[in-house]
DNA sequence: GAATCACTTAAGTATCCACTTGACAATCTC
DNA sequence: GAGATTGTCAAGTGGATACTTAAGTGATTC
């Protein structure tokens, strides 16, 4: 089954931004408030809940709001695609050395 | 060994661009000369060579120039790292489960 | 029910960044 | 060595985006 490439496009811009890669970071710690998440970091409650529609919009992070407060957490589809597109582009590279491999193998 | 953040700030943020993921794709594959890589992509030359210069900056490429053609490669310097990054926060991720069930198996 | 808490939303700003243009350099072909 | 090929460099532009401020909403506490 083909991966959607749009989904791709959103979990890498995600990842490219280094506020939100200290997001996943906490998050991989385990589930979270959004109040204690933006503790640490040096900018708004509202920067921080911007960061988190971009995870959530890119299926890195899941939230869930019980009473008035928002509980976030990692959702694993987000990072294992993004491992998959990495995964796919080594296998490809180390295939091209087999194939050399037989070349010379060949040629001997 | 512990990994430079500055060299995940770079590789996740060049990553971050889908006509540099493209770049990387279609480096995968084998080694192209600049031009070879541009021709498909709907940009001029000059912008192909500021990803270039932003892929090898980051670790992702590598690029050797030869007369006048500049061949292009993949490192797998950049790949790995990110790689690493996504399974380390997978890895922590997962070992909360494990202590989960540990703490329902004290529960018994 | 007044005050506090934990967000939420909208609007504005300032910086960053991908891209283009145009001029230039080095190399190769004839 | 003239012209074509292959790439390089600098400067400028427009649009995206990370961030702030400020005002508002609904849930909890007293």
């Amino acid at each position: 089954m083909p991966r959607k490439k749009p989904d791709i496009d959103r979990i890498f811009h995600a990842l490219g931004d280094p506020t939100r890669r200290t997001i996943v970071e906490k998050l991989s710690e385990g589930p979270i408030s959004v109040s204690r998440l933006a503790e640490p970091l040096k900018i708004t409650l509202a920067a921080v809940v911007q960061h988190l529609q971009v995870l959530e919009a890119s299926g890195l992070v899941k939230t869930e709001k019980v009473g008035r407060v928002r509980t976030c957490n990692i959702e694993s589809y987000g990072l294992s695609v993004a491992q998959q597109w990495i995964a796919d582009r080594r296998s490809i590279w180390d295939r091209r050395f087999d194939r050399l491999g037989d070349l010379l193998d060949e040629s001997r």
